[in-house]
DNA sequence: ATAACATATGAACATTTATTCATATTTTCA
DNA sequence: TGAAAATATGAATAAATGTTCATATGTTAT
């Protein structure tokens, strides 16, 4: 049948770029967390240090901490030193990208 | 301080859209697993019934069955019966808008 | 009606994940 | 140098998640 064949070459396709869509579900696994969420929609305003959002968003500075590790190995913020603190900003554009890509879903 | 001022301004507009930013995490959180990307990058080449998703990713029926659940109340896939099998497909062309998002961010 | 097929569902289990607590590290300033 | 401040880290714990197994539901065809 052309169905069983076409379903055949999409299952190719799919087991080619096997390696590749693992790393997209890693990467929206990074997105994936009202915390952090709200820690890079508030870095696309401002950068800022670990007290600051620590304080804002209400939750210890280790769960802030941890967070922010995940989203540096995640390759979403970077950060720099200054002084005692250290201050985290979005790593790149298409963070704020991917952010407005999925809000645009919600607002439909 | 100005900088105190602006955090704290920063503070009050992420609470106001607390909401919004929890469903935002949540619909990530759809996309945050390689079976459900499979699933959904297949159904962007065409639509499928449970059974040939199941034979191609060579996982269990019941496992494609619970993941198209989680997709389907995601709001990322609907589903329309053909005889005895069901058959699914992407809700919408957001769906599509959001994988290429992520893969654009991957290929840089 | 009943057998066969396709899909859905619930319970159980193992794994992952987010937070907290305690403590280590690094920098500043007295 | 030593205390204080800011951040990072590791262990522990609780909650969430994905898969499997067994079984239920719904559809077709005989």
């Amino acid at each position: 049948m052309d169905n069983k064949n076409s379903i055949s070459k999409i299952k190719e396709a799919i087991a080619r770029s096997n390696e590749v869509l693992d790393a997209l579900a890693d990467l929206y696994k990074v997105f994936a967390d009202a915390t952090r969420v709200k820690i890079l929609v508030a870095l696309t305003q401002s950068e800022m240090c670990v007290g600051d959002i620590s304080e804002f968003l209400e939750i210890t500075q280790s769960a802030v901490s941890h967070q922010l590790r995940v989203l540096k190995t995640g390759g979403l913020v970077k950060s720099r030193r200054d002084g005692k603190t250290i201050v985290y900003s979005l790593a790149d554009a298409h963070v704020r990208t991917m952010i407005d890509c999925g809000m645009q879903h919600l607002t439909e």
